[in-house]
DNA sequence: ACAAATTTGTTCGTATGTATG
DNA sequence: ACATACATACGAACAAATTTG
């Protein structure tokens, strides 16, 4: 990109001293781009550069900055160093109580819950995954893997571990529906519970990256919770990664 | 890094063609390095480049690469593209109940727990810290910075803001003793509980990494919690960074 | 592993307008 | 009228983080 030495006249035209100073006219323009009744800006999209907003309004970067503080001082953005300025997410909370499906929570917070199944298959149970479950190693185990968003953002990747010789239909359940909680309940378990959650954080793979829409470079946080029948009996494993910039975690005690 | 093409003596020797695999021989013996009773090595500890272990054995980086999968399999060590192999650190649990202290939770695992006080200031609530102890913006907070040790390793950072009107004496006690517990318990709260706690993910600043002693391209675990006296009045605020690979969270439903 | 390009963050310096005493 | 303090605005240079090839 070449500079060029001519002076353009910006898009915008502020007005100049007249009693209000230039960044609080740039901060409620920027408002009116993101939260404006014209087209509203998208949680998480990005704002045109400092030095693009500068040539726009005609200004000094340093006006412009000013008028970013403000607009993240309330929330209203976030600006990352090296990465851009973006529009703010919200960060939905996900209550960690032992009976909360992921539906539920995704509604008592108004938003729009949704899930994408990304595959389901048989395979054979790992230690870990065979351990949880109380089975033996090597024995077939129902694995599906689903896509849960919010308001149509990705936000969580589940992957839910079933024994496939109690639920002889789990496969063929889950192709239909994705719900777990409704394969369950047709498969003979109308209720179940969670007993133990561990949580982890760590940085996401490619693939997790790409099904939660995010940066390669934050972190994903990662739960993995026993859930259990009436009876106490072990019906599934839920490893769960949350996009952790747009859900965050929440253990009432 | 030239090649030499001389051939040259390994180190170490193996025994080939006595019905044990090399692979299997020099996972042993890298075994008997991390644990063995010579000479430890510390956990989160790097281990040799792949091409110096090839070159200590006599054998090709394919052999030394099968024998570190196994280690890596049984959990010995971690191996990170680009960075390295290291000694397996344990992952501590961290029980998220009502009551749960540090000290406790640590020498429940039989580890050595220990504190270290970084700062302790008196500061201006902002808007975050006042609505989560019910104060007005700018009323007087104590903050206590301190780091948590398990086994002389850092792993949490806990900021702890409270308030300085109720308490007018804080800052004295946390100076002599850095327990919150026992410095609450003298300004008249014998016993407090933790009523919510979210938990979030994001990379750690430079100092947070430096503290924790751990890489910035590795997450930190962050709860929230707002601690409840007896009377259910917020005395505190919470927000401890924990070193994800040496802490994990547990939830008990 | 490295370098280049892009973008935000920080720190100088300079100048102007406004409110206060 | 003058001095002072403060917020506003501009310019330049460099530092730090991220992305890309």
């Amino acid at each position: 990109m070449v500079e060029l030495p001519m002076t353009v006249p910006p898009d915008a035209v502020l007005a100049r001293g007249q009693g209000v100073s230039l960044w609080r006219q740039i901060a409620t323009a920027i408002e009116r781009d993101i939260a404006g009744s014209a087209g509203a800006m998208q949680p998480g999209a990005r704002l045109p550069t400092e030095a693009a907003l500068s040539a726009r309004f005609g200004v000094n970067r340093h006006t412009v900055r000013r008028a970013m503080e403000e607009l993240e001082a309330r929330g209203l953005i976030r600006v990352e160093q090296g990465r851009g300025a973006f529009v703010a997410e919200d960060v939905l909370d996900y209550p960690l109580g032992p009976r909360t499906r992921f539906t539920e929570a995704i509604q008592r917070q108004n938003r729009e819950p949704a899930g994408r199944m990304i595959r389901i298959t048989e395979i054979a149970a790992e230690a870990q995954v065979a351990k949880a479950l109380g089975l033996r190693r090597g024995r077939p185990v129902v694995l599906a893997e689903r896509l849960g968003l919010a308001n149509g953002r990705p936000v969580v990747i589940g992957s839910h571990y079933l024994p496939a010789q109690r639920f002889p239909l789990m496969l063929d359940l889950l192709s239909e529906n994705p719900s777990i909680t409704r394969a369950l309940a047709r498969s003979g378990v109308p209720d179940y519970r969670r007993r133990s959650t561990r949580i982890t954080a760590r940085m996401p793979t490619p693939e997790e990256a790409t099904l939660l829409q995010q940066s390669r470079a934050r972190p994903v946080l990662v739960t993995e919770a026993i859930n259990v029948d009436a009876a106490g009996v072990p019906v599934e494993l839920s490893i769960a990664r949350y996009a952790a910039a747009r859900m965050q975690l929440v253990v009432e005690s």
